[in-house]
DNA sequence: ATCTATTAATAAGT
DNA sequence: TACTTATTAATAGAT
């Protein structure tokens, strides 16, 4: 950007390198403050140098005016609240070693990035969850929408033939092929006013 | 940036607030991916945006040749480079989805996530791991150096007294406060030249 | 999405 | 390591 561009590859000269690395991280954990400040989002920035184990870190900006505490509450707005009111504390509790840079880590400065990491592995965890729970319930109602024809075209058989052979398991196996038309993917509630037949 | 500069809050105004995200992400993930390969760093970055769970992920560019696979192996080089091919590829699968943008997320993509976060994890955790050896090789030979004195000013003691008293616990307490130029933080390794006598 | 006038980032030099 | 500055890169606002 500057006094004649650079090729996009690793600098060879470790000199201009580290330097290179140094501004650049202090300009990506800017833009990073930036984008969450002024868009409202969540960012987590890990920069391990090539040597050490060295690192970086930049979070959200959001504002979390409650000082909620480790109350465990049912209600999934105050766990969100909670889970922000953390990460502002692990920010603030972070935020100088953001100077120090090129040192290498003590212990604890691990341990509050390894927390840290384990609140974002919670965030996908709990989307995760969310979508199973739903996948879940699609199944159960495809289930028992299936055993309810299942029945029905048992009876029909039955009619049918008299009651001559005895009625085969009327349990949770899918007897026939019934229809087709439902969705194995996306739709993640099946209307109340779905009938098979 | 552009057009006159912006405050840095929160852009109330939601159009341009989602206009800025796109713009300022992309630009984000360009500088994450850039200081990764100029300066042969590993980058792991989330965005989640303020709605959803939208996300993005930017990952390092370094190259890794050799095509380990889930070998069980001791040599922490060959671990080491058996987990950059395992960023490598994840980073690759994720690739298609830093497209896609504003899409809800679906399982699988989570788990290619969760995936990558627990490997950011036990980066950490081994570099954690790497010092409480270190701390602990420390605090043995701390604790061989306070022995050895401790027995040596026992006998001392013994040699005064005649052999009158019982010798008290040659165990792991420290009887006596001996020196205290053994400094409690820093050094790892304490020089095998060190004597307290 | 695309276009530019501007501001921001930064490579090289000190 | 910290400034300075000539340039390039990013982007806000408009289309």
């Amino acid at each position: 950007m500057a006094r004649g561009k650079i090729q996009m590859k690793r600098i060879e000269n470790p000199v201009h390198r580290q330097v290179t690395f140094c501004k650049r991280r202090a300009g990506l954990l800017k833009k990073a403050k930036e984008l969450s400040v002024l868009c409202d989002a969540e960012i987590g920035l890990f920069i391990f140098s090539a040597h050490g184990k060295l690192y970086e870190q930049a979070t959200k900006g959001k504002i979390c005016e409650k000082s909620c505490r480790q109350v465990i509450t049912e209600d999934p707005k105050e766990e969100i609240s909670m889970l922000k009111h953390e990460i502002e504390i692990l920010h603030k509790g972070l935020r100088f070693i953001s100077r120090g840079g090129a040192g290498a880590m003590t212990l604890d400065e691990l341990n509050v990035i390894e927390k840290r990491l384990e609140i974002w592995i919670d965030h996908v965890r709990s989307a995760k969850m969310d979508i199973m729970v739903q996948e879940i319930q699609l199944l159960k109602n495809k289930e028992g929408i299936l055993q309810a024809a299942n029945k029905h075209l048992q009876q029909k058989v039955d009619e049918q033939y008299g009651m001559g052979e005895l009625a085969p398991m009327l349990t949770n196996n899918i007897q026939y092929p019934l229809t087709t038309n439902i969705q194995t993917q996306c739709p993640l509630t099946i209307p109340s006013e779905t009938y098979l037949f």
